[in-house]
DNA sequence: ACGGTTCGGTTAATCGTTTCACCAATTTGC
DNA sequence: GCAAATTGGTGAAACGATTAACCGAACCGT
């Protein structure tokens, strides 16, 4: 591997000129740009990242945390991400905490150790540890509804209550009056937001309603809408992720419940294997790569800019209608 | 962020010493080992990976690069990656291509600015200039379905053969007697096994066969099928991956040809969505944890013994039976 | 009792960049 | 036309680890 000392030498320039040409940091004239742009090209130069890393006092990748890449939500958000880190010349690190303590204690050690210039939390629910430690160190972060932004981190408030308003609205309109939510763990903070949303909506629509706290899963999602349809008789269920819809969609079949025709389902998240469902998913859709895209911008910005106060991005939900919703029976 | 400096001092030896017992790649007394070790945890000290990385001429942070983490059939291979990465106190980074070269070859400049310590490339087709690259610098690799082992370069070879002879058996026991197979892209070594061991079973029973070449896309799987079922009557279809068989199973479903009744329908992978599809996806599961642990070993135990050559791993595959195959009509 | 090992530790060079401080040669302002 | 400012460049000190070379003390075997 060619060094940049190397190059200096190749285009008749001290290191320091080819440090600033290369990051282009400082004025130089044009002519020895061309120089040192060619001798770098001739010798296949790369700057040695562990090298730049430890002179800057920080690494040029940023981290992703995520609670499980093996959940369909989370691999296009991903994707975005890292497609928008790339742009910017930067690597991201995608770290899994499984929704475990004791990992996410771990993650904290790994950034630290990797100097990273900022974390994307993902997850719904983090470490207060773990916050405070990036504060303490004024390390950038952005996180996905997580109340407000502070000093050097911001928020990307998904609102979900419009999608929710119009989930509900859409059953109103097709007559449901007894309506079961299936909705995530107690403790996660996306999936009380949901709960609520669809409360209001609910009972602005004075129908009778009936949540069941489940985990996100398919498995879940097959037990609680078994409860909703035994003890509640509903006519229509949300379930406040896709998973757990297909859960619902599952137990329904199995139940001989004709769906839509004695049960309606409505998802949430709408993950790309929604519109394969049999019959296919009506969701709400939250817009992932937009989520990852914003994820890395709004990192980006704060970490480009050291005086920059974190904020709020706000992104929308939407309601798409497939094929799990049909009049009330 | 506490140094080895402090740590030495605190610990009153030098940050040789520590160096020594923190990688433990020197006997040191248990009474001063004890003290650093103390030392370190009472400043809450994590080596600086930048600095370590710079001294020891290479990162501790490998590659994974995958053609698409959208891909359903990737996650579960990341993550189990990424998992036995971690226990061996390594970090990891994964690399879209999305089957684009000009991707490709900012992947390996990406590998080497990194200096990464090896790279393990599950994508099904892998420039041969990125191969030289590593090669050239001896920087262990493995691929997947890759021809033989080279000097630094360990293969991952999965058996397809088995489970689709294991596939069609299975249709044959059943009568089947005309069976279509939806292919993978042309150029593709995965795609290529499995339509080799595909003719090869057909043919072994006696068969009448077609196939269509396609992408490995829903989309591409839906039109396939239209073609089979259309010209060539086919009572099976067999998809080379699971995504092409949903497509299939949404033009049976689309054109009013009952599955499993008219036409049995196998797919290959086992994604997690294949048992939550209606009805219930039969399918070749290839073992993708496996693979993603295989992957990260038999890296590691390259990148650990610089003497070792690389070599060839197998991993089977095997018919798992749901509700998509039944007696040929 | 003495030369050779082993033990447990230190010193200092090194890795490849960034970036501060400095400098000479121009250009500018007046 | 001369001090001041600007331009375009260099030298060298960090950054925080790893690791080769060295060194004194204790421990051998004979």
């Amino acid at each position: 591997m060619a060094t940049i000392k190397e190059v200096a030498q190749k285009a008749g320039v001290s290191v320091a000129t080819v440090s600033y040409v290369l990051n282009d940091v400082r004025k130089v004239r044009p002519e020895t740009e061309q120089r040192v742009l060619l001798a770098a090209k001739a010798l296949a130069y790369f700057p040695n990242h562990a090298a730049r890393s430890l002179a800057a006092g920080r690494s040029s990748i940023v981290a992703l945390i995520v609670p499980d890449i093996g959940n369909p939500f989370f691999p296009e958000i991903t994707k975005a991400f890292q497609e928008a880190a790339n742009v910017s010349g930067m690597e991201s690190i995608v770290m899994n905490t499984n929704s475990d303590p004791r990992r996410t204690r771990s993650v904290i050690e790994r950034l630290l150790s990797l100097q990273v210039p900022g974390a994307a939390f993902l997850t719904s629910q983090v470490d207060r540890a773990v916050k405070d430690a990036l504060a303490k160190r004024s390390i950038p972060a952005v996180y996905l509804d997580h109340g407000g932004p502070g000093g050097r981190i911001s928020n990307i408030a998904v609102d979900y209550r419009k999608g929710m308003l119009e989930a509900i609205d859409h059953l109103a309109q097709l007559g449901h009056r007894r309506i079961g939510l299936i909705g995530g763990p107690a403790d996660g903070a996306a999936a009380q937001r949901r709960k609520l949303a669809f409360l209001e909506g609910a009972a602005a629509a004075g129908m009778e309603t009936r949540v069941i706290d489940s985990d996100f899963s398919v498995p879940g999602g097959y037990f609680s809408c078994a409860k909703l349809l035994g003890g509640f008789d509903a006519t229509a269920v949300v379930a406040a992720n896709d998973l757990m819809a297909i859960g619902a969609l599952h137990c329904a079949y199995d139940r001989q419940v004709p769906v839509p025709g004695a049960l309606s389902v409505i998802g949430f998240d709408d993950i790309s294997f929604a519109q394969f469902t049999q019959p296919a998913l009506t969701t709400v859709a939250v817009p992932r790569v937009e989520i990852g895209r914003l994820a890395f911008q709004s990192l980006s910005s704060l970490i480009g800019n050291s005086h920059e106060a974190g904020r709020t991005y706000e992104v929308g939900t939407e309601l798409v209608v497939r094929q799990t919703t049909a009049p009330a029976r």
